[in-house]
RNA sequence: CGGGCUGUGGCGCAGUUGGUAGCGCGCUUCGUUCGGGACGAAGAGGCCGUGAGUUCGAAUCUCGCCAGCCCGACCA
């Protein structure tokens, strides 16, 4: 891609009522646009990493055999009666039709779901399996804040799994919460999975998935040693105490919950009523569990986590563009042409191998102007082609997290792409 | 939803005791530059968040409303 074919544009200057890093960075470097407070628009850069942030999600939801499926986020109130949750949900977003019906707008989808598998679901052989979809969340927050860690419209897998016994159910649940730290290991993060509240979805058994950053909300009973931690909401332990499970000292870390999964038991199941019939022929009710993972949540998360006073430091799995090749000009006419005939025809053969490139072929702005971009914009790879390259045959090599830059034969530098992507 | 701060070209800001709006960046054109946000010249762009009031006259004073942000309560 060419940068100067792009619409949206990075920002000189960083937006005045940023609070936090991912608001400043993402919003300055053109990765999203702010509508109103908690609804951003995300803009071609600020896509591509949501996208790839839900696929390596998708990849591994795929992986535990659930089906993707798409669910509506407008809900008629009928569904919200029956779980009793039209009127105790306080952050549900309610609408009327012209004809005076009442909506909800998606906050989650275990009304939509739960009689979606009872039209299928009517023999133990139909169990177990499970179902996601990755959509649009709305929830009507008194203070949406932090970018795009806490809005009002949000992106937001949700998996939901239904089960003929409860033996069943924690063997996927534990295979979910396997399935998410690897989701969260593919994106760079460091999270743990810690004992929490159910909140509004179940009294039961629930884990919270923290990414451990300093700009974190919440605060974390964990482990120096081992994968045990518990939010302080419900911790029964303190700082300082011994870890349960290996012996090791409890810190008090903070955390932004990036994930969450429940054990709904027969919550659900019980308000629509969803039965199944086992093999001695009698009606036994479905268990359900819920599984979600804040995707656009997650990519703030991992701003907070990479940056620098420059910018953003993507990780290799979830950057825009894999490339970030850079052209300068010159005073020469001729060499300014050499240039761009350089850079344009390694811009057309990385795309060919399939590598995302994002080629900065603007001629009427400055070498510094164009580094700046590179470092906000914080694609793990930059390549510079110039005058200087030019005569050494050369092209000049610079990794986002590290201050040196190197030469790298012309002829080498496919191959050496190809082995950086890898590693 | 309580308390506070802030709304002035795309972005960041200034605007004195009320007299009809300015700076930096960005943008356009021309020329010079050409490896860490270049320089000169000439331009374009604003119902000063919004409504009412006070006044001969309001960006400026008063009141209401709206929006953004912060603290709190609440929450993925």
């Amino acid at each position: 891609m060419k940068y100067s074919k792009l619409f949206s544009k990075t920002n000189k200057t960083a937006p005045a009522d940023a609070d936090c890093i991912n608001a400043k960075y993402l919003v300055q470097g053109g990765f999203v646009d702010q509508e109103m407070a908690g609804v951003y628009t995300w803009l071609p850069f600020g896509l591509r990493v949501l996208h790839k942030v839900e696929n390596i999600v998708r990849e591994e939801m795929n992986v535990l055999d659930a089906q993707e499926i798409f669910m509506p986020c407008l809900q008629p109130r009928e569904y919200w009666e029956t779980t009793k949750r039209w009127d105790s949900v306080d952050i549900l977003f309610k609408i009327k039709s012209q004809t005076e019906k009442d909506y909800a707008l998606g906050a989650t989808h275990e009304e939509v779901v739960t009689p979606l598998a009872q039209k299928f679901i009517q023999s133990y052989k139909d169990l177990p399996f499970a179902t996601y979809q990755i959509n649009t969340k709305f929830r009507d927050e008194l203070r949406a804040k932090s970018g795009v860690l806490r809005g009002r419209e949000f992106r937001m897998k949700d998996m939901y799994s239904f089960h003929t016994n409860l033996e069943d159910l924690n063997e996927f649940y534990a295979r979910a919460l396997q399935s998410y730290l690897k989701v969260f290991s593919r994106c760079g993060l460091q999270v743990k999975a810690v004992e929490a509240s159910g909140g509004i979805f179940t009294q039961n058994q629930s884990h919270e998935f923290q990414a451990l950053t300093s700009a974190g909300e919440d605060l974390i009973i964990a482990c120096e040693k081992c994968e045990f931690g518990q939010n302080s909401e419900v911790a029964t332990l303190n700082e300082g105490d011994k870890c349960p499970k290996c012996g090791g000292v409890l810190n008090k870390v903070k955390g932004i919950e990036v994930g969450n999964i429940f054990n709904l038991g027969t919550k659900y199941t019980d308000a629509f009523d969803v039965n199944f019939t086992d093999e001695n022929g009698e009606q036994k009710k479905v268990l359900m569990g819920c599984y979600g993972i804040g995707t656009s949540r997650l990519v703030g998360a991992i701003v907070e986590t990479f940056s620098d006073d420059k910018g953003i430091i993507w990780p290799k799995s979830v950057a825009p563009f894999q490339i970030h090749l850079v052209s300068l000009g010159s005073k020469d006419a001729t060499v300014v042409e050499q240039v761009n005939s350089t850079a344009s025809s390694l811009h057309d053969e990385l795309e060919s191998a399939g590598i995302e490139v994002l080629w900065d072929d603007r001629s009427d702005i400055s070498a510094g102007a164009k580094f700046a971009d590179v470092d906000l914009i914080g694609i793990p790879l930059r390549l510079v082609v110039s005058e200087k390259t030019l005569r050494e045959n050369s092209v000049e090599w610079k990794e986002r997290n590290s201050a040196e830059a190197k030469l790298i034969l012309s002829v080498d530098v496919i191959e050496s792409i190809k082995s950086f992507l890898r590693s």
